[in-house]
DNA sequence: GGAATAGTGTCTGTTAGACAGTATTCG
DNA sequence: CGAATACTGTCTAACAGACACTATTCC
C-alpha cells in the first residue's frame, strides 16, 4: 500500500515515517530486447561508458521520470534504442518483468529497476542518436549468459529468457518476432530458436491452424522463404492471445501423466 | 540498467542527469494475501486510518526500507499482518507479481509500489500489533473486487486473482492453500474455488497422483474430512512445482483445437 | 436407510506425435 | 536429378472426461 505508514505510532513506522526523510530511491527500467536472427537469439546490449562496470555490456535502459510511468520510460528507452520513433516502438511487444530491488545492486546508490522484456522482429542494426551507438545485438543462445554484464543484468537476462520461452507456451506472442508477414516456416523457427528444439512442420502447422485467430492468411503473391523449396503462403498475426490448447515444448522430463 | 544516465551530453539525460535532483521516488511493497476459507477465496484488507481514502479498505504493506530489497519488506509485512514471526511466514508462498508506478497513484507524492501475491492456509483471524488490528478476512469469489478500494488496489487485486488462477494450471502452488496434512478433497476444493468450477473428484485425484512429488501419501491416523462422509487419507505437499501435463481449467470457451 | 464423501475401475471420443507421400522450387 | 521446403493425409498409442460402482462414515 501507500503511506499508511506515515501513522506515528504505527508498528511499521514507529516514530512518523517520513519517506523523504530516507536517503532516496531511484527508479529506473532496464530492457530485455530480443530478437530473432539467423535461428539464433539475440539481445540488444550496450557498451557502458562510465564506470562502474566501464567497458562492460549491459542492458538498455534508464531513470523513470518524474511525470513517467515505468512503462512510458520503457517504450520511451526501446525507441531511442532502436531508433524507431514512439508510435513506431508501440507496435511491439513490450511487457514488465519484475522488479529488482536488492540494496546493493548498484554500488552508487539504492536504485530500484523495472526489467521489461520487448519481442522484436529482425531489424536493421540499431540506430539512434547519441550513446546508442555502442549498442548491438549479442547473440545469446546457450544456457549462458552472452559474457559478462554488467551489474545484475546477467540475472535480469536469463530471467526474462526463461520468461520469454514459458510465454511461447501459453501466448500467441511468437508473432512479435516476425515481420509483418511471414511463413509458417518461419514462425515455427521461433519456437525452435527460443526452445532449442526441432518442431514437426506439419504438426506445428496444425497446432498454429487450429487456433482460430492466430494467424490470418494474406492474400498477396503468395510465395517467398528463406532460401529454395516450396514457395509458403504468407500470414499476419491475428487478434487471438492465447492458443487454446497451449503449444507446449517437447520432452521436459518431469512428471509423467497417467 | 542504471545511471548510464549520468554521462553528461547523454541523449538520455542532457545535462548531466542527477536522480537526487529531482522529486525523490518512494518504493513501497502491497501485499495481496490470499486464502481459501468455507469454500470462498478470501483476501486480507485492512481498513486505512489517514487520509487519503481514510476508511476505506486498503491492501496491506508498507515503505522499503534503506537496507532491505522489496522481497524482504514484503516478508516483513506479511509477518506483521498475519501475527507471525518472519520465520513461520516464511514458509508460505510468497511471489512478486508485478510493480505499479503510474504518476497519480498516491495523491501526495510519487511511490511506485511493487505488488506481491502470498497464498496462506486458513489462519485463525489476522493477528499483530498495533495497526493491524484492522486487518479482515474480506471475501473474494465473484468477478467484481470486494468493494471500494483504496489507490489503484482494486486493479491490484484483480491482477492478482488472476495471476493466482493462472499459476494453478501451471504449478503446484494450490497446496500453499492447505494446512501441512490435507485431503485430496481440500486440494481439489482449492481448485474449484480459485476457478469457480466443479471438478470430477476421480479425474482429479488421478491427475494429482499422475506427477510425481506433487503430493505425497502421510502415515498417521489416515482419517479426517470435512463433514459426513468416508474419511480421506492425508497428504502433505511434496518436491514438485511443476504437474505436467498441467491441469487445465475446463471449458474456456475459445480457440479450439483440430 | 439416506446422504455425503472417498476411492477404484472402465469405456470412449479425441488428440498428439510420427511419418508417408506429393508439390514446387533452386541449383 | 537431388536437395530443400511446403503442405496434405493417415495411422496409432495415449489421454481426458464421463460415469458406474463400491466403501465408509454421520444422521
Amino acid at each position: 500500500m501507500s503511506l499508511t505508514n506515515a501513522a506515528p505510532g504505527s508498528p511499521r513506522a514507529p516514530e512518523g515515517y517520513d519517506p523523504t526523510a530516507f536517503e532516496p530511491f531511484a527508479v529506473a527500467v532496464d530492457l530485455a530486447v530480443f530478437t530473432v536472427r539467423d535461428s539464433l537469439l539475440h539481445v540488444l546490449l550496450v557498451e557502458r561508458g562510465e564506470d562502474p562496470y566501464r567497458g562492460a555490456w549491459a542492458l538498455p535502459g534508464g531513470f523513470v521520470r518524474p511525470t513517467e510511468s515505468a512503462g512510458q520510460a520503457a517504450l520511451r528507452e526501446l525507441a531511442e534504442e532502436t531508433g524507431l520513433s514512439e508510435e513506431t516502438a508501440g507496435a511491439f511487444h513490450l511487457e514488465q518483468l519484475r522488479t529488482y530491488s536488492a540494496p546493493d545492486r548498484d554500488p552508487r546508490m539504492r536504485v530500484v529497476s523495472v526489467a521489461y522484456a520487448a519481442l522484436v522482429p529482425d531489424l536493421p542494426e540499431p540506430r539512434g542518436g547519441g550513446d546508442a551507438a555502442r549498442a548491438r545485438w549479442t547473440p545469446y543462445s546457450g544456457p549462458a549468459p552472452p559474457g559478462p554484464v554488467a551489474f545484475d543484468h546477467g540475472r535480469i537476462l536469463a530471467d526474462a529468457r526463461d520468461r520469454i520461452g514459458a510465454r511461447l507456451e501459453y501466448t500467441c506472442l511468437a508473432t512479435s518476432f516476425c515481420r509483418p508477414a511471414f511463413t509458417l516456416g518461419e514462425l515455427r523457427q521461433v519456437y525452435e530458436t527460443v526452445w532449442g528444439v526441432r518442431l514437426d512442420s506439419p504438426n506445428f502447422r496444425r497446432k498454429v491452424l487450429a487456433t482460430p485467430g492466430f494467424v490470418e492468411p494474406l492474400e498477396g503473391p503468395p510465395r517467398r522463404t528463406g532460401g529454395r523449396g516450396k514457395p509458403a503462403a504468407l500470414y499476419r498475426a491475428g487478434a487471438a492471445t492465447t492458443p487454446h490448447p497451449p503449444l507446449l515444448r517437447p520432452d521436459r522430463p518431469e512428471g509423467r501423466t497417467a
